[in-house]
RNA sequence: GCGCCUCUAGCUCAACUGGUCAGAGCAAGUGACUCUUAAUCACUAGGUUCAGGGUUCGAGUCCCUGGGGGCGUACCA
């Protein structure tokens, strides 16, 4: 027993009294921080203000993992990390430490360090953020390690770590504390690189096609470029009422009426809807627009982004969405709705057909629709209902009814129709793309027209954007728009079922306990 | 919003049809151990079985209400 151990036994008896009171982790939390207090006590801060590292431990690996078992390479090192293993062998302890690259083990001597410091040690708690400095050596068995000469510790856990090989499995506490997920998973750690390297990629992908990225307000007096219900806020100097934004769309398009011939933007947007493993209120999409271009331009686009973004993140461009396999290897099929439509519900069909005939048709399907829906919104919930899910894809599919895509250009064949593609990929969509409508005065009779739905009930229309109209008025050019959620590619790529993986705090509903509650001392 | 499933120690999980059933592993405490690798070994402690009602001689188990989560569905160009 040393002089440390007693302090915090003592400390711990004489703090008895929060133990019953401690919502987590039975006595533990309150044992560790009467440790802190005990450190505070001998004048060791347990919280200090920075630490001097040399070698991060992927580093250490990089340059010693050579040494033969055994080999000492005399070399000194200061490393830091969390401590998530400690092997603990009388006089000698052995402590696998985690950074931000990997892990090291740190070899601990009592012949080494002292009583003093190797007692020390021993205080040291799983969880513990600690800086060593030591020699790089190999042990008899083949571990690089360093051999600890000093230390200190960076930071004192007070909580527990979750159990060192199962992990944490219980979604709530891995969602709401996604601290410890990232602690204690490995795979959580593996999707959130995913991301970061698909999120990279795209812009690197874009600016070597030199697209220009941009940023664009978050807050619009008139939410637009979706069919999709808003969040409102209110801004209190103003007396203004606001939108969250649901799309990137309209702004982005007025900078290619300014003269900014390509653009991207990565940002979150916001809708006001339902959740699922598909949904997540706030979501990050991807939009880039590009002048003089049309959306055959945005498919050969969409699919060598998305097989980079693969690349990438996985080494290769077919990816397994548990145990699905997907090859995304361009070039993807290329499809008419209105082809696809008639091969898995079996008719012909057309925005240009009779309202009765085209509800004939979906309730011979059965698909279910609401009166008053028009002839372009029927076909597309045939197309909804019977084709979309049954895509394994990835496949591009063409060609959407004018009426429900008021940004559109409308089809250089086809008057009924607007240029416009989803890029489909295990019944989900991952892109959606037009020829962009760059018609002033089409585009307001298409605003207007959705205005009049939202006059009469439909809350994700959304009415006339006139800055939008006068922008066009003075010219936008002929141009190819895309947009892709990112969540969704991260999805894919990272081979997960639910958007919760893929977004690092993902919405719930409020919290009830008080687990989060103030400290009991 | 609706339907189904689920909630047991800090973590991961047990407990046949209601009947010593509140248990195990990890984590924690004590002890042994100078080459471990999820270290090992011995001992110890740890629970409002999500909350509140109810049925019953008896409820972790059955019923009701509420809460969290999951899945499906609706909504989601």
């Amino acid at each position: 027993m040393t002089e440390a151990r007693d302090d915090a036994t003592d400390a711990t008896d004489a703090s008895d009294a929060t133990d019953a009171t401690d919502p987590s982790a039975g006595g533990e939390r309150a044992r560790r921080l009467a440790k802190v207090a005990a450190l505070r006590a001998r004048g060791v801060d347990p919280y200090p203000v920075r630490f001097d590292r040399t070698h991060t431990s992927a580093e250490v690996l990089e340059h010693w993992g050579h040494l033969e078992a055994g080999a000492e390479s005399g070399d000194v090192v200061r490393v830091a990390g969390r401590v998530v293993l400690l092997r603990r062998m009388g006089k000698l302890t052995f402590a696998t430490v985690r950074d931000g690259s990997g892990t090291i083990q740190l070899f601990v001597s009592l012949a080494v360090l002292g009583d003093d410091g190797f007692a020390a040690f021993d205080d040291l708690d799983l969880g513990d953020w600690v800086g060593a400095v030591g020699t790089v050596m190999k042990t008899r068995k083949g571990e690089l390690s360093v051999q600890v000469d000093e230390w200190c510790l960076l930071a004192k856990a007070v909580r527990p770590l979750p159990d060192k090989w199962h992990g944490l499995s219980d979604t709530d506490t891995r969602f709401r504390q996604r601290y410890v997920d990232l602690i204690a998973n490995e795979d959580a750690r593996r999707i959130f690189a995913v991301r970061f390297a698909v999120i990279a990629t795209v812009r690197e992908f874009l600016r070597d096609r030199r697209f220009v990225e941009v940023e664009t307000p978050v807050l619009h007096e008139q939410a637009g470029g979706a069919a999709a219900r808003p969040f409102t806020t209110h801004h209190h100097a103003l007396d203004l009422p606001l939108s969250l934004r649901i799309a990137l769309e309209l702004h982005l398009k007025r900078l290619l009426v300014g003269g900014m011939e390509r653009v991207f933007e990565i940002g979150r947007v916001f809708r006001n809807e339902g959740l699922s493993t598909r949904h997540n209120p706030e979501f990050t999409m991807l939009e880039c627009y590009e002048a003089f271009a049309d959306y055959t331009d945005m498919m050969t686009l969409t699919e060598e982004l998305v097989a980079e973004c693969a690349r990438v993140a996985t080494g290769g461009t077919v990816v397994d969405v548990d145990g699905v396999t997907v090859d995304l290897t361009p070039p993807w099929p290329r499809r008419p709705m209105l082809d696809l439509i008639e091969e898995h519900a079996g008719v012909r069909v057309h925005p240009g057909h009779p309202v009765a005939e085209l509800e004939a048709a979906c309730d011979r399907a059965g698909v279910p629709r609401e009166a008053g829906w028009g002839p372009g919104k029927l076909v597309l919930e045939l197309y909804e209902k019977t084709v979309e899910p049954n895509l394994a894809g990835p496949v591009f599919v063409l060609d959407y009814p004018r009426e429900v895509s008021p940004l559109a250009r409308t089809h250089r064949d086809d008057p009924e129709l607007v240029e416009r593609f989803e890029a489909v990929v295990l019944g989900r969509e991952l892109a959606n793309a037009f020829s962009e409508l760059t018609d002033p005065v089409d585009q307001r009779e298409r605003f207007e027209a959705q205005a009049r739905l939202a006059a009469a009930g439909d809350d994700e229309a959304h009415g006339v954007d006139d800055d939008y109209v006068r922008a066009l008025e003075f010219g936008l050019p002929p141009c190819g728009g895309l947009g892709i959620g990112i969540d969704r590619l991260v999805m894919l790529v990272a081979g997960v079922q639910s958007i919760r993986e893929v977004i690092l705090f993902p919405h719930l509903r409020p919290e009830v306990g008080d687990d989060a509650g103030p400290p009991v001392l």
